[in-house]
DNA sequence: TTGAATGCAAAAAATTTGCATATTG
DNA sequence: CAATATGCAAATTTTTTGCATTCAA
């Protein structure tokens, strides 16, 4: 909470009442597309903000790792709060179902990749594409 | 080739010089945006396709598996031939380079997702974000 | 006080859709 | 021939930008 304060004026930036209200909208929805977060934004009775606002809020948060997407779907980038990434996405190409895996499952592959190439995968940002038990695989 | 028109076929979908079109530019570029596709197409002599051709053949191409696609940036979706998914991307959130591996690399992780859940993981599709041997992480 | 953020409105991008027409198989 | 695709133009959707004004620290 305060961390969150903290953590923007460390970087010369600054927590606004509209910014509180992104990171308590993510909170709430686990993850959300920019158009979900102004809806719950806007519907805790409060005002609705502008697109823009939330569009710079989770910019502002992503910069400085408050705050991360993936792609879960073709369109839109679905965010989250940093806490909240606990596990990886796993979308069915055949049915768009979505499944979570915790991370753990990752592990080796992480190792493998910071050992290859210095590289440190931010895991929780992932979202893997296949085909679920239920889906048959491209036909 | 001849196996594009009968993958084609066999679904009840024709080989149309536009969709060949589409399918040898990504060939040419390896990967790239709707937008990409749309420039190369375009620009070897041959008359521009409108966006909702482009837009058109690479979902049909993408439903048969013949084409796939990631998500390197925030924006634009990047598409690929099957055929050249053979590495990973690695896409640093400091500096946005997009490095990449082989596969392999990630056997085991598709394995566990597999004995785990019954997945079966595409990682040509994937792209995996973090950060760069040059770069700090999140400060 | 003072630079960082917001609101708004307008501009850009990026996709999608309707439909008459052209084409493939 | 008959059903699938294309072309075009218009409509959507999503994201970004400019700027005067407000507000957090």
């Amino acid at each position: 909470m305060t961390d969150l304060a903290a953590v923007l004026r460390a970087n010369g930036m600054r927590l606004t009442p509209q910014r509180r209200r992104v990171v308590d909208a993510l909170a709430r929805l686990g993850h959300a597309t920019p158009d979900a977060v102004a809806a719950e934004v806007g519907g805790d009775g409060g005002a609705a903000l502008p697109a823009s606002t939330i569009y710079r809020a989770l910019e502002a948060l992503e910069e400085l790792g408050l705050v991360a997407h993936t792609h879960l779907d073709h369109r839109a980038p679905t965010f989250h709060l940093a806490g909240h990434a606990d596990h990886i996405h796993l979308v069915c190409l055949g049915c768009r179902a979505v499944d979570e895996v915790p991370v753990a499952l990752a592990g080796e592959f992480v190792a493998g990749l910071t050992a290859a190439r210095g590289f440190r995968a931010d895991v929780t940002h992932m979202a893997v594409h296949g085909w679920c038990a239920s889906c048959g695989g491209p036909r």
